[in-house]
DNA sequence: ATCCCTGCAAATCGTTTGCAAGAGC
DNA sequence: GCTCTTGCAAACGATTTGCAGGGAT
């Protein structure tokens, strides 16, 4: 089942209704594989004259949120940086200072421990998010050079 | 040597004045050992009539971040938690989603299996931050009664 | 028709900053 | 005395919201 008929299936299920602005949106999110934050899906929608205002982008995602088709993270830097989740199972990031790229990792036996960590306190995780901040490797190489 | 002895040299060391004001936060953020976000200290100063403001506050806080006195945590909830470091060596933290409660938790194991990601990725860690978020076990114990 | 949605601009919230007066060294 | 500091209030940047007109079902 398509990204955009899961949507329109949860608006449905919600009582929410089928809008051009939320197609435009959702066509613009899953067309694109790069970490966004909300002002730059604006600026794209924008750029290509979607017509679709700053306060329907924060809406919207809101909604992408809650139907699990999107997943926002706070990097810690004032904003919130999103990604859809199409083809992007569980990950944490590595995260340049320098560049701000964002890399991906998925490591099963940290999840593994961090599970071990929350028996011993006897907590019962919901969701969990790991940040590494450094420099990349291209970072690197041009300091350097 | 006493964190305010570290501060007052750091300050010196760096050509900045040792006021009242900064002796004041000073005492207040060393003498309690919880989290605090900088209103919550604003506030406790206010509260025993320390006479600081909260422009003076941030301001602070930002040198006992720099002088590595005081931890800065973005945990995601749009404002930033603060923690003193003496006596708190590294560790991540579990963090309740009903009652805000946050514990604390080190597993040189995980810091090893991030340490080894990085080398995969030719990174080069600064630094790292982990939270789990979930329920902790008395808002659990509460629930089920 | 009935809600739901939208854009706009104003409001919010945590945090930062310019400025003029005041304190440390 | 030269700087660094302070408090205040205004400025900020990201995000949210009230409202009145427009659209989906």
């Amino acid at each position: 089942m398509s990204e955009e008929t899961k949507f329109f299936e949860y608006l449905r299920r919600t009582g929410l209704k089928i809008t051009r602005e939320r197609k435009e949106i959702l066509r613009e999110v899953f067309t694109s594989h790069r970490h966004f934050d909300a002002d730059e899906l604006f600026l794209r929608l924008k750029g290509r004259g979607a017509g679709v205002s700053r306060a329907t982008v924060y809406r919207t995602l809101a909604l992408l949120v809650r139907s699990h088709l999107v997943r926002k993270m706070e990097l810690g830097d004032g904003r919130a940086t999103y990604e859809h989740v199409l083809g992007h199972p569980h990950h944490d990031h590595l995260i340049c200072i320098q560049c701000n790229r964002i890399l991906e990792f998925h490591h099963p036996e940290i999840e593994e421990l961090q599970q071990k960590v929350c028996e011993e306190f006897d907590f019962k995780m919901k969701s969990h998010s790991q940040q590494i901040y450094g420099v990349c490797k291209e970072c690197r190489k041009k300091q350097s050079s």
